[in-house]
DNA sequence: CTTGAAAACTTGTGTTC
DNA sequence: GAACACAAGTTTTCAAG
């Protein structure tokens, strides 16, 4: 991927609804230009979607927590994903290195809300949980740095 | 906050570049309604903003970790966030309940630029770090369900 | 990548309930 | 106060060079 291409990405990765018109100001390319290349981008999976940044607070899930799953039986085949993907509190599911198998990010309505979660975590995958509970979240959803944007704390110093 | 607005968070959360034509056809309001609606939406903050969602992979990120961090001086200031912020690799921070104070997600290029990068949070802030790396990510950004739409483990039995 | 033109979308104003 | 209809100005999209 080149460096138009990479402008694009940090560009929609920070205003997700910019039109191709600023963005075509911004690269220096003409709007077809720029279309063409961002439904190239979409189409190779370099963008996957595009999502509003929501308020949880203000719909009702104010409660945010990670919560660390490991196997009751570690021989059982490990299909943890599938079994919790029905549960829409779960915001992400990551497979991780260490004593656990997977994070999960949840966002729930209240503290009982968390513990109803928790019974149907254990029970849908089998499971043990446990929980970080997030007090306050001073960012989050940062934009990516592509490369080619002033880069702090990746640079490769060969 | 009420159903048509929930809604419309909702469908944009899913698709954050969704046009007014069709959020005013999902909605059964007229294209003006809705477009006022989105507007209130964005302005009393329920509607953050809105971000292309990328593959990290494809531009040079392949490695995601997650960064516990604890002050090494329990009596100092804590102002972590703002002295880790410039580290652009650092793309949430959460403070937490728990042995560590806060969660940071990391994403870099290689294990060495994580390397180099716990080597500036330790310094910037002041803190020693555990750090956990994903090793690969069933799902993410999953949209929340606003209340209106089919929920999972979070309704309030009363 | 560019030009160019048709179709679709955004966004304001004025009106109605 | 909220929704609708209409219309001007932009933007998106696609074909062809």
């Amino acid at each position: 991927m080149e460096e138009i291409d990479r402008r694009i990405v940090a560009l929609l990765a920070h205003d997700g609804r910019m039109s191709f018109t600023d963005l075509a100001r911004e690269t220096g390319l003409s709007v077809s230009a720029v279309h063409q290349r961002v439904r190239r981008l979409e189409k190779r999976g370099v963008i996957r979607g595009y999502a509003a940044i929501v308020n949880h607070d203000a719909i009702g899930l104010p409660l945010t927590a990670f919560v660390s799953i490991k196997p009751i039986d570690p021989a059982a085949p490990d299909d943890a994903p599938d079994r919790l993907a029905h549960l829409t509190a779960i915001e992400a599911c990551h497979s991780v290195a260490g004593d656990e198998s997977y994070i999960l990010k949840v966002r729930v309505a209240s503290p009982v809300a968390l513990e109803d979660l928790l019974q149907q975590i254990r029970a849908s995958a089998h499971v043990s949980t446990r929980t970080t509970v997030v007090l306050s979240t001073p960012y989050e959803h940062r934009a990516p740095v592509v490369a080619g944007e002033p880069v702090s704390g990746q640079e490769s110093h060969d």
